[in-house]
DNA sequence: GCCACGATCCACCGAACGGTTGATGACCCT
DNA sequence: AGGGTCATCAACCGTTCGGTGGATCGTGGC
């Protein structure tokens, strides 16, 4: 149907993966990885996406933002550059952006969800066998969704089983309590009174089901609602 | 100066990293992928390693246990089958055993020590540049010690200021805290009074160099002495 | 305007935790 | 026989934490 090959778009810090979709993808009739970046800022930059000051131009070399790239294949977590989510969010705002497919080792909720509320098109991990992943990004590039079934179902669980939002200030704390900070280190931390501290935690315990505070870290972790490092 | 080339063992659950070191080794002269397995099961069974039980025999098909493999590339952390850290604890009691270059994403202190007091050759990260990996697996073949400048430098951190060791039963301790459970809790899962949960606490509060328990959850984390999930 | 929500604070109380000291038995190594 | 480590328990005490029931204030939506 589409005479010219996909035009793809590698994102990730990993130079040994990084080798392998191109190798994978040059198996592929109609996919040709067309460029690589190491990280989200190099990637911008190759979309044309780092001069953004230069509002109302239009008349420079490449045309438009997706300079030539069907669909961008983007890694989460990449050390030192942009982050993978930040990334992504600065894609969609592009002119006229190209899909965007996550393809990474984490599947923890705070990952997929940021990922998908990002403007991510799919999200696929790692550990899948390479003909779903060439489906996937098919699938990504004309624009439809493309999840892993693991991702999926992680999805499906959610939405059956709603889990109330912490609010911003709830997760300064939490991380806070997850430095192994006390109560009254985290209200010197953040001006506040111990009591305020106390009845964040309290609501805290409560949004995530447990009643101390050493639950609280293991299960934030656990859903990836904080990490470690 | 050898005239045959290196025969690699790839040991990784992805496929995505299998074929992308394969195409990398596939440029270099002298170096060949000649076998791959999804875990440390397949790998244990490609190197003729399952059938330990046969034991005082020598005169079987292949040849001793290395099988025609120089080095093997190994993963730590790989979903479902055996261990990275099982496996080169096995592979290194076979006959007349390949040398073990581990390859991972993680450079925590537990992943480094297991796999080096396993008996891993080299330990090396996937974000290092192809050179570095090629050079690293010639090292590994002729049976020197590999490591990523990153990893050595952990080694270093470790032997200049030498972290006291926790027991058993403080670790297990720890692991019981680390999923938010209270004295008391800790004190009937192991059938003992809570006094001696408290006690062993003080010991590992010392040993970590914290002063509660929220601290060692998050500082255990840190140098990989427990792991989440 | 009103209501919901989030953030802030207060007071009280019982329970849990952290620190200390001291003690016992088991084991291993010398 | 002696010294070291480890695991076990006890009593005590001050601090911190967790739970409850309030209260005020601002923001944003209906």
């Amino acid at each position: 149907m589409t005479e010219s090959p996909l035009r793809i778009l590698l994102v990730d810090d990993h130079p040994v993966v990084r080798h392998g979709l191109k190798a994978m993808f040059a198996e592929q009739p109609g996919m040709e990885v067309v460029a690589e970046a190491p990280d989200g800022r190099a990637a911008l930059e190759l979309l044309g996406g780092e001069e953004e000051s230069r509002s109302g131009g239009g008349g420079g070399g490449a045309d438009g933002a997706s300079a030539g790239i069907d669909v961008v294949l983007m890694d989460l977590r990449m050390g030192g550059g942009m982050d993978g989510v930040s990334a992504i969010r600065r894609i969609v705002r592009l002119p006229s952006p190209p899909p965007v497919l996550v393809l990474t080792t984490y599947d923890s909720d705070a990952d997929i969800l940021a990922a998908v509320e990002a403007g991510a098109t799919g999200y696929m991990l790692k550990d899948a066998p390479p003909d779903q992943l060439c489906e996937a990004v098919r699938s990504a590039a004309q624009g439809q969704t493309a999840l892993a079934p693991d991702v999926a179902n992680r999805l499906m669980d959610r939405l059956r089983s709603p889990r109330p939002a912490l609010s911003g200030r709830e997760l300064e704390i939490l991380g806070l309590l997850a430095r192994g900070m006390s109560n009254r280190a985290i209200s010197r931390e953040l001006f506040i009174s111990e009591a305020t501290v106390k009845t964040h935690l309290v609501h805290i315990f409560d949004k995530l089901g447990v009643d101390n505070r050493t639950a609280a870290i293991t299960t934030a972790l656990q859903r990836g609602i904080i990490r470690v490092e």
